[in-house]
DNA sequence: CGCAGTCTTGAGACAGATCAACTCACGTGG
DNA sequence: CCACGTGAGTTGATCTGTCTCAAGACTGCG
């Protein structure tokens, strides 16, 4: 859980990381396509984060992070900044976020926002202002953030009526559809993964303990819905079955 | 709370309606405004809803809401569409929406989400795609879109975190400050204003019953922080120790 | 005036939090 | 190679905040 101070470069952005990753598909021509990376290479940032490790936004910081590898949580902290023994689990995972995900950063109300990383991390670090004049004239990249944004916004969206009113156990069940969806594409029957965080992170991503994620595992287990592969490995038995559980 | 039927449009929208509502900041030359603005007009649905009425989003929409005029309710059903008595609770409202926002209404995961009028309202209503598609080469526009829907995905998150870790009293102390903020721009001391929603509305906004909101209301009155006006009538008698209240 | 809907207040029940052991997996070093 | 230590995960017992059910008070309207 180190602090990593603010935005910074390491070094300057590998031009084919940055077109790949932002731009395969909003930029069907490819000669423009790189003009416009070349341009937006020279404002991004380039960050690498060894597992543990946070990129803790600034108060008055407005980023678009592009995660080129890696897979992060986004999270908020009840402020209570100069806690000593790690405090009480006063934050709250507002996402995860996967490899190719781009991840609007902005001042929260309160207490800071910040990435942490899940796994070794490659991330590409925009101020978001800069980006949109240097994108100005370049519709179909605003429109390609535009339609991230928007997706970002709905599993957020998705995430309060989530939190607003289900149990503990619809919870868990659509977090673990939601993750066999978004780590191996599996919508339906048998399906295998592993999980890149903890109980912890699971815990505060759904507004629970981690002994409640953790029972409702068990209980899960129990019913037949699923099997467990050592500690991170997780087998759903039936995805749609615990769809269901996760109800509407 | 009649059921509108599909997007439709009732009357032409009315060009300085649009063009003001949306592009005031977006546009500040006036030439290209005006033809923008005609294009926009050309595909925009004008639509009045009477206070209690709904807009129901089809499972297939992908709309972009402007509120020209009104206060408005964005809520997601839990399926159970065909309960007869008004049914449970099963009801979530994301976001409150007023005069001026740009409201992005995309098909949720699962359950029906809809726009219902807290009093009578004047909506624009575009087809996301076909929006953008005809703003293409008018970037302000875009970049102005975006711009609005990166502050719909702060507030959600900032619910998120409210409806993750908070107890009853804060939520309330926070959907009150910030009511202060967007009703009468009062950020601290004596503030006086009226909610435009019920307590239910409050209470499914906040996931909590009615009770709970009620209960927290009298706390907060009696501990001296509010007093009522009526059923719907709110004076603040100090912003800032009830944004403390609603912690961090 | 009386009705109907909204709001408030009260008493009891329950889901999940909290506190506290205990187990397990894994890496370290004797 | 095995004892040990550490951190994560599981399980159990109790406590508490919020929901639920139920009754009463207020407001506005015909």
């Amino acid at each position: 859980m180190t602090y990593i101070p603010p935005i910074m470069a390491t070094r300057t952005i590998h031009p084919e990381l940055s077109s790949m990753a932002l731009f395969r598909d909003a930029l069907p021509k490819a000669d423009p396509a790189s003009a416009i990376a070349d341009r937006l290479c020279a404002i991004g940032r380039f960050r690498a984060l060894n597992k543990g490790e946070e990129l803790v936004a600034q108060q008055e910081d407005n980023l678009l992070v592009f995660i080129a590898t890696g897979a992060a949580k986004l999270l908020a902290r009840s402020c209570r900044p100069a806690s000593n023994t790690e405090s009480g689990n006063s934050e709250q995972i507002l996402a995860f976020h996967f490899t190719g995900d781009i991840v609007p950063v902005a001042k929260q109300g309160d207490g800071r926002i910040c990435l942490g990383a899940l796994s070794d991390l490659e991330l590409i670090v925009f101020d978001t202002n800069q980006f949109l004049d240097t994108a100005q004239d370049e519709p179909a990249v605003i429109r390609a953030v535009l339609a991230k944004s928007l997706h970002a916004l709905q599993r957020s969206r998705t995430k309060v009526v989530q939190m607003g009113h289900k149990a503990a156990r619809q919870r868990v069940a659509g977090f673990l559809v939601s993750m066999a969806d978004r780590l191996c594409g599996c919508a339906e029957g048998v399906c295998e993964f592993t999980l890149p965080m903890g109980r912890c992170d699971i815990a505060h991503s759904l507004g629970l303990t981690i002994e409640t994620v953790s029972r409702q595992l068990s209980d899960l287990k129990h019913d037949g819905l699923l099997s467990t592969r050592g500690r991170p490995g997780i087998v759903l038995h039936d995805a749609d079955a615990l769809r269901r559980e996760a109800g509407p």
